[in-house]
DNA sequence: TTGATTAATTAACCTACATCAATTTTTAAG
DNA sequence: CTTAAAAATTGATGTAGGTTAATTAATCAA
């Protein structure tokens, strides 16, 4: 059984054969910290698994302020979903850069929805993995309503510390929504406490 | 075929089948203005479907204040989907309010897991309404990081009309996340200009 | 090493929105 | 209708976090 397949698959069983079908759909790819993987208004067909190093999607804003949506590193996926998943079939509306050597598996979405519509473990396994996505965006709508930026970098950090360790506090700090110089504040305040 | 069911499936064609054990599992019921279909710390086992009227999700923080997570009209579903779909099959951290006397018809999730798993039908409509959701969480949470209080009413206005027109301002101003007092300042200006 | 670049920190000041306290308008029950 | 309760508005004031502008620290290439 492919180690790659077993990896994504951890905990679900997957017959030789299913290990095999979506194997032969994983096209490997590596990247160097600084490539992008995706740039804005690209036409989008992929969905990328992080094997190794940390991908990072963000889009800019109207004054060309990046704001992170998403980390990636081992075991997660990445790509942009509002232009892949959204009502019109639109090209990119974000970034997805490497901040750290990556190892990578991108499937194309057809390939992808082809696999969870004919095969029911790929389908069950996609339907799990939504479904855990649903629960963690609205939590994270909710914190954003809720919670004080210090609070936020607490829980973000006890949510993902491997996350927290390997990228810079910029990055960190525009995926809370606040200044870098907010979130260095915070470190501050925190460390002397 | 059941009406209901053509309204829930408009757009997808099932069966005579499909639209009988759907309904089969499908329990109505009605609510009054003011009425909680669910409160914090219950057992949550059903998803929702509103077919006339108005239900909102919330939760409050720890000063007391609202938080409004999602509105749910006509064709919406709605439940608890951080308690329904977290890791820890845990109880309810949100409130569902009828705000506007509803009719509505639910289903366990262990019965809509059951068919989502057993009819492809059934699993394909689940997994496009959850890579829609997806999608439109990726954007509340991006405009939440990206927009200002006055785009992001407008947005919601733009996006929303019927619900928009339907709840209390305070409701609105609950799901932007800024108070009351702002959404009317925000609006007199609106009208201003 | 060392210099150059990139990242993080600090300080002074600013602003969008929150909070508090009335007041007015709207809604709905009798 | 009338009137009490709920909702919206307004004004005065407060504050978390943003912005601007240096300064310091960390990283990295030669």
């Amino acid at each position: 059984m492919n180690p790659i397949i077993q990896e994504i698959f951890h905990g679900t069983t997957v017959t030789k054969e299913e290990s095999d079908l979506l194997h032969s759909k994983l096209m490997p790819s590596t990247f160097t910290k600084g490539d992008f993987v995706l740039q804005d208004g690209d036409e989008i067909n992929d969905i990328l698994y992080v094997h190794t190093g940390c991908l990072r999607s963000y889009l800019l804003d109207k004054d060309g302020k990046e704001h992170t949506l998403q980390f990636a590193v081992k075991g997660w996926w990445i790509s942009d979903y509002i232009a892949l998943y959204g009502k019109n079939n639109s090209p990119a509306v974000s970034f997805i850069e490497c901040i750290k050597d990556a190892s990578i598996y991108s499937i194309t979405k057809s390939d992808f929805d082809q696999l969870v519509r004919d095969n029911s473990t790929f389908g069950h396994f996609h339907i799990r993995k939504m479904e855990l996505a649903f629960a963690s965006f609205q939590n994270r709508i909710l914190e954003n309503l809720t919670l004080s930026a210090k609070q936020r970098y607490l829980n973000f950090v006890a949510a993902y510390p491997t996350i927290a360790s390997e990228v810079k506090n910029y990055h960190i700090a525009s995926y809370l929504g606040i200044a870098t110089e907010s979130l260095s504040r915070i470190r501050k305040e925190l460390s002397s406490s």
